[in-house]
DNA sequence: AAAAATAAAATAAAAATTATTTTTTGTCAA
DNA sequence: TTGACAAAAAATAATTTTTATTTTATTTTT
C-alpha cells in the first residue's frame, strides 16, 4: 500500500516480495507516490522525476506502475477519459473528478454498503468503481467562470 | 437519444436543434451509432465508415462525437483506460467491462436507488458513473484461458 | 569468475488525441 | 440571385500517449 516508515528498506522488501528488482527508477517512483493523494498521471510522474533521473523514460514509468498495479500495491484510476491516473492506495474507494480544475480527489463514501451484486445477468462481477463528477470546493468558491 | 423512426429527417432535425450542420460525415456517424450497444471507440467508428467515406478523418469522428456528447445526445464512457468509448444512449446507466474480451456491456442495475449524495465533503456532485469489471457470460463459458 | 538466462531500462515505433489549415456552407448586402 | 464575408466543419499536420523492440544491467548457473 506504499506507506513505509523506514522507506528505503521497506520499499525494497515490498519489491522483493513480488519478485521485482529494486532499481533506482522504481524506488524514485514509489517514493514520489508515497502518501501522494493527487492521483498523478504518467506524464506528471515522469516530469517530476526527469530532472533527478535524466535517463528516465516514460516507458519505465509505465512499466513500474503497471508492475505495481498488477501485484496490487497501487491502483489505476480511469475516471479521467483524457489520461490514465494512478493511486498508491489500492483499497477500493470512491473518486471525484472536478469538471473545472480536472483534479481528482478521494471521497469518503463507504463502498462496502453499496448494493452492487456479484452476479448480474450472466456477468461475473469481480470489482467495480464509482466515479463522481462535479465541482470541487476550491472551484465552487470562486464562481467566476475561471478554470483555476 | 438517437432512436429515429424516419432516420434521415429526424437526425437532421436533431442536429438543427443544436445548431449543428447535417453533414454526410455526421449523418453516417449518427446512423452507425443508432441502436448500437457495443460502445465503440473512435477508431472502430472510423474504420467502419472509412470505406464508404474515403475522405473521412479520425479528427472528424472526434469532433462529431464531442459535439453530440456536449449537447447530451450521446455519452462518453471512460470505463476502459485504453481508449475513449461512446454510447448513443445518454441516460445514466451502468456499464460492465469484461477483463478477458474487453467488450463493454450495458448492465441493468437501477442507478436511481444507489445512495450517492449530491453533496459530500464540500464537493458539489453533478453526476456519477458506476463501472463494473469481471468476466462476461460469453468468456466464462469457455473457461480455457483463451482471450476470445 | 564467466556464460547464460532473466529482468528492466531506454529507444524506437505505433496509436490516440489535439491543433492548425483548408474547404465547405450558410448569411447578407449589393 | 450572386458574390463577398463569416462561421462551421472537414482534413491534414502535429503532438501526446502508449506499446513494441532493442539495449543494458542484474541475477543465476556452471
Ligand atoms: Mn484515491
Ligand atoms: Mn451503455
Ligand atoms: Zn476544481
Ligand atoms: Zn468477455
Amino acid at each position: 500500500m506504499l506507506l513505509y516508515k523506514d522507506e528505503g528498506t521497506a520499499m525494497i522488501d515490498t519489491l522483493k516480495k513480488f519478485g521485482l528488482r529494486a532499481t533506482p527508477q522504481r524506488m524514485a517512483i514509489m517514493q514520489l507516490l508515497q502518501g501522494n493523494t493527487s492521483h498523478p498521471s504518467v506524464e506528471e510522474i515522469y516530469h517530476e522525476l526527469k530532472p533527478k533521473y535524466p535517463s528516465l523514460s516514460a516507458a519505465t514509468v509505465y512499466n513500474t506502475l503497471e508492475a505495481l498495479a498488477k501485484v496490487g500495491e497501487i491502483q489505476e484510476i480511469s475516471i479521467d477519459p483524457q489520461r490514465r491516473r494512478f493511486d498508491p492506495n489500492p483499497r477500493p474507494h470512491c473518486h471525484f473528478l472536478c469538471n473545472r480544475c480536472q483534479r481528482v480527489y478521494d471521497l469518503d463514501i463507504a463502498l462496502e454498503d453499496l448494493p452492487v451484486p456479484h452476479q448480474a445477468g450472466g456477468f461475473n462481477i469481480q470489482s467495480f468503481s464509482l466515479y463522481l463528477y462535479g465541482e470541487c470546493e476550491h472551484c465552487s468558491s470562486k464562481d467566476d467562470g475561471t478554470k483555476i
